[in-house]
DNA sequence: CTTAGCAGTCGAAATAAAAGAGTGCTAAAA
DNA sequence: TTTTAGCACTCTTTTATTTCGACTGCTAAG
């Protein structure tokens, strides 16, 4: 158990790195406390057995550890008092209505990062919980398709088809008319299931004489729903941190970005609320001096995908932590 | 005019500080060349005062000039011998007929990148020289539709459109029918015009009565279309350059592309043809170190966008600019 | 329990010295 | 005339040395 005196050290060491980026000393905090340099040093000993901060060398000043943060987020953060002021701007991004649901995510990722000054990915597979609402073909020449898959939500996925030759294009129509019928109202997530159940089922089975592969190409424009996407904003801004002022740290971490390992950042996320994982925690090596915030998104207990803020573990975590909680509030109401 | 040696020890000084990125000495030419160092000296005092190379200091040795580089691209380079192997990797992505448009230019940057090692972009509007195959609208719920956009290239937009209360959905249909008959087979930089005129006519004024929003929201529809896209691959190549090692520099470059300025890159690009922009020749100050080589594509004149790669203004030209042109007459048979 | 004082530690910055790579020029050789 | 060996000179890079300053930990007094 910390005393309240060591509580306001740790919080003013945190709160002093996070500003400043180097290691705090015993001075600095003297003038903030009012009390000596000395006391302030007997303290230091204590929270260094703790765990809670760390010295860079033998005689420099100290800087939270990865457990110091946690503490500081569990029990000193105050999430009262906040920047109203960015809960306004969210708010007035959501309120425009005329807009489609991945549009909207791109904006908020893309505001988050503004606001915070660190990365921010939202991850999902973009049509998650949608049902099948219309399917339709529109004959561009004489061997080439175009299929729209169209869903409750209003989101549409295109694939180009080559219509095999001498193929009967009203014989085609029928075609379309049955999977429109079989798969009406059908979520997404269980097309394949459907598909492949009804293939025992006399209409279908018609189709599959009359043509093998066009089974597979359904399911191949299918499968693009289901994929997921991610979508990543604020790059470079990890680039003005001075933890990155090392070349081979941010050849490690933009390459992780382009790569499509992203995925792998909500891993071992639990379902519901925010995790916060801090340096090593994270498993992904190029993340060990990074914090990476993850909040799911969705209604009613379902997931639809999870918003992310990568950033140093020296984080504002006092504006981010509010901040993306709020967002992620706001992005469920999406899908209500 | 430069002597057949002059040029050979300009061609070396080029070919060997592609490779080395160190200022190459007159020792290592000699090497080459068999023949004294005094005598590489004697050259290299020639090709300085043309302009041609330059060094880093008084006592460095010789690094191109931007100029250099230039004669080098110009008279020095042989296009024939090459690396049929990469071509060959083309070829192969490019056969598979079954992909949409966008998807084959993402992918041939995505190509290009990794056999460059350099960043690649492609630029241009998705659907230039379309036309509208067919306007479609699908109601999702009373006041919710999707309108759908496809152009006889397989190119497909949707808008969320909100609509109006109390209006009766068979009559929205039938302004969607009058829309088709209006724009069928109209190019899509057209359709603003086209749209305008006809409000004079009959047809559109009874819709303009009836609802004076919905040309509004079509139109914006079609915007989307028309709308500057870019694609970037491979930025990340770029940190690996040594000339990057400095910390500023990256971030400007990569800040650079994270902004929406990137189509300045084209901006006195010859409409026809291969354009090598080297160091200072570039407008944008982020690219004062690279060189931009900048192809347009597309068929019978008609440019519809251009692929770029970006690379320190020490590039392997020799690989970059057969493959780049070869790539751009690939993408030009997809507008066929 | 707090504080002043002081020795000791370590990194960062400044300074100095040495090493190395390369040039330009000259005069002799080809 | 062209090429080459030789040498003095320049400038960067590397390494070593020193100085400076910001801290800490500990002790003893308040």
């Amino acid at each position: 158990m910390l005393t309240k005196r060591q509580e306001l050290v740790l919080k003013l060491i945190v709160d002093v790195f996070v500003k400043s980026a180097e290691p705090v000393g015993s001075k600095t905090l003297a003038n903030l406390l009012k009390v000596s340099s000395a006391t302030i040093r007997n303290e230091m000993v204590g929270l260094e057995e703790l765990g809670l901060i760390e010295k860079t060398h033998t005689s420099s000043g100290r800087v939270p550890s990865d457990a110091g943060y946690h503490y500081y987020i569990e029990k000193l953060l105050n999430t009262t008092n906040n920047s109203s002021d960015s809960f306004m701007v969210i708010d007035e991004l959501f309120s425009n209505k005329d807009i489609k649901r991945d549009e909207a995510i791109k904006q908020a990722m893309n505001l988050l990062s503004q606001l915070t000054n660190y990365t921010t990915i939202a991850l999902g597979t973009s049509a998650y919980g949608s049902k099948v609402k219309k399917i339709e073909l529109v004959p561009l020449y004489e061997n080439i398709s175009i299929l729209l898959l169209i869903t409750n939500l209003g989101h549409v996925e295109s694939k180009q088809i080559v219509i095999p030759p001498n193929t009967d294009i009203e014989e085609m129509k029928r075609v379309i008319e049955i999977f429109n019928e079989i798969l009406f109202d059908c979520p997404i997530a269980q097309v394949s299931e459907k598909l492949h159940y009804e293939i025992n089922e006399n209409r279908i089975k018609e189709i599959m004489i009359y043509n093998s592969t066009i089974i597979e190409t359904f399911l191949e424009a299918f499968t693009k729903f289901t994929q997921s996407k991610y979508y990543l904003s604020g790059q470079s801004n990890m680039l003005y941190q001075p933890e990155f002022n090392d070349i081979s740290r941010v050849r490690e971490l933009l390459s992780f970005f382009e790569k499509n390992d992203i995925f792998r950042l909500v891993e071992d996320t639990t379902k519901t609320g925010i995790t916060v994982k801090i340096g090593k925690e994270n498993s992904i090596s190029a993340m060990r001096d990074c914090t990476v915030i993850t909040v799911p998104y969705g209604f009613d207990g379902n997931e639809r995908g999870t918003i992310a803020v990568v950033g140093p573990t020296r984080m504002e975590y006092q504006k981010v932590i509010p901040l993306i909680k709020y967002l992620a509030k706001h992005m469920s109401k999406l899908y209500k």
